[in-house]
DNA sequence: TATTGTTATACTCTATAACTATA
DNA sequence: TATAGTTATAGAGTATAACAATA
């Protein structure tokens, strides 16, 4: 139980699912540390990230992309337009786009500063011989 | 938008972490649900198999292993002990050890059963060159 | 009829602070 | 002094049901 990272003792520890779960929690809990510098959640700087360069998504399309239910779409970009980062243009009497304001596309900036960042971090743990096999399994796995 | 897995569109796609993330919460679903049929949630079968064969842990022990926080430890271990899945002994007037029951034993062969069949359904879905390196990448992730 | 945006709600997971009793 | 078990609490993510207005 002296084991720094506690697998040592963990019968779990070679198993693909478990070290999914494990591995994604402590990747997440870095990323959102990253991020609440910037005051963002990491679902926030998601949505920064896909409007980027378009203002023609709805927020229920938004939602379809990212995996973010309808309902938890409206505190989220509540959230963002609080904060000046988004603005919500009529498309008809029913829809809104959502697109980067002025103060959106300089935040923009340094989400993709940060994104950058982690995700280099990121790859950089991976020993080199394992890591062009991470991307495809992964994307294998949401197939 | 009429991508079923919402991915095409998605400028994020093919971010590790991103993936990473995306990935984890699809096979936690899955094996979620493939739970809820015994009535376990991933926590508590984690708690199952890691004190599968022995009986000398504490509640602080399992959870510095399974990285869930000791005051969060207190309502699983409630849940599991109400279950008739495990019991407490006394080390000293303080520690007590956790041990599997006689219905734990029983419950801990069925949760065997999912969860090999789980782990070998995430396996089989990572295209064969793929699938050796998928395991040190995310222990690699957590070291 | 289906969809959008929304409200309300609830459950899970996670995290922290604080307390007591004991080692 | 440090640790075990516990209580209380709060934040975040996620999920469903339902509603009015509009397509």
């Amino acid at each position: 139980m002296t084991d720094p990272n506690a697998l040592a003792d963990d019968p779990l520890a070679r198993l693909p699912g478990y070290l999914l779960r494990r591995a994604a929690n402590a990747m997440m809990t870095d990323l959102a540390a990253r991020l609440a510098v910037i005051d963002l959640r990491i679902s926030d700087a998601s949505v920064l990230l896909l409007i980027a360069g378009r203002s023609d998504m709805t927020s229920s399309e938004i939602g379809r992309v990212l995996e973010i239910q309808r309902a938890n779409m409206v505190p989220l970009l509540n959230r963002l337009e609080s904060a000046g980062l988004i603005e919500r243009r009529p498309l008809d009497r029913k829809s809104q786009a959502i697109g980067l304001s002025a103060a959106g596309e300089q935040c923009l900036a340094v989400v993709r500063n940060v994104t950058d960042t982690f995700e280099e971090h990121l790859l950089a743990r991976i020993p080199a011989q394992h890591r062009a096999h991470f991307v495809p399994a992964l994307m294998a796995l949401l197939a």
